[in-house]
DNA sequence: TTCAATACTTCGTGATACGATGTATATCAG
DNA sequence: CTGATATACATCGTATCACGAAGTATTGAA
């Protein structure tokens, strides 16, 4: 899928990973591969960014032997979401717009 | 509009713009502001990387004494916009993955 | 013991949207 | 005649950001 297209999604779909529990990088990569591709690199810098931002946060837990930092979501990190599905609606009419310019169908 | 979300949309919104006939920069973005606010500078950028990427081609010509460059698509630009159409889909379950985790609804 | 899976980190780079600024002409109100 | 607005395009610098590459470290199975 292409990058640029990617963009809008990859912050709100980490969100999401974490909206209903706290969730950790690992487990986080693997409930988004399967509707969008996302590399190790990538989602670490979306988490340091969205915790920077306010958007959840952070607690460190050693569990069996390795380290894992649990992610919990924050009332700015909803707030986020939900913003991103009232824009929803002009990204839809950017679509018909974009296909109903198509005389070809 | 987030600008990060706006991102996949910005090239294929030029190129539907110019797809039914040839057009120019100041004509483009008065066709697109209404769905997609978008500066000058973002266009005429964008218009340049387009045709880097031969997704269309430029004829100058002078019209009531101000320089015009008029923007056609190429069968490269028209590919472009078939493979957006085709990657909305993934958009599209990408959106249902985020709303569909909102158990509060 | 070698490999895959788990788990997180850092660095550098290329792509890119946009504000700021500049150039130049036409038109129209005052 | 003057100033403002619309038309039309160009360039520069900057901040943001996704990602590949590379690294550290543990566990468990082949």
């Amino acid at each position: 899928m292409d990058i640029q297209l990617k963009r809008g999604l990859l912050d709100v779909c980490v969100l999401t990973a974490i909206q209903n529990e706290e969730s950790y990088g690992y487990k986080i990569l693997k409930d988004i591969k399967p509707y969008l591709e996302m590399s190790e690199s990538t989602l670490y810098t979306i988490l340091k960014r969205l915790e920077g931002a306010n958007m959840l946060t952070v607690r460190s837990a050693e569990h069996e032997g390795r380290l894992r930092k649990y992610y919990r979501i924050t009332p700015k990190g909803t707030k986020r979401i939900e913003e991103f599905k009232k824009e929803w609606r002009e990204v839809v009419s950017i679509y018909r717009f974009i296909t109903k310019e198509d005389t070809e169908q």
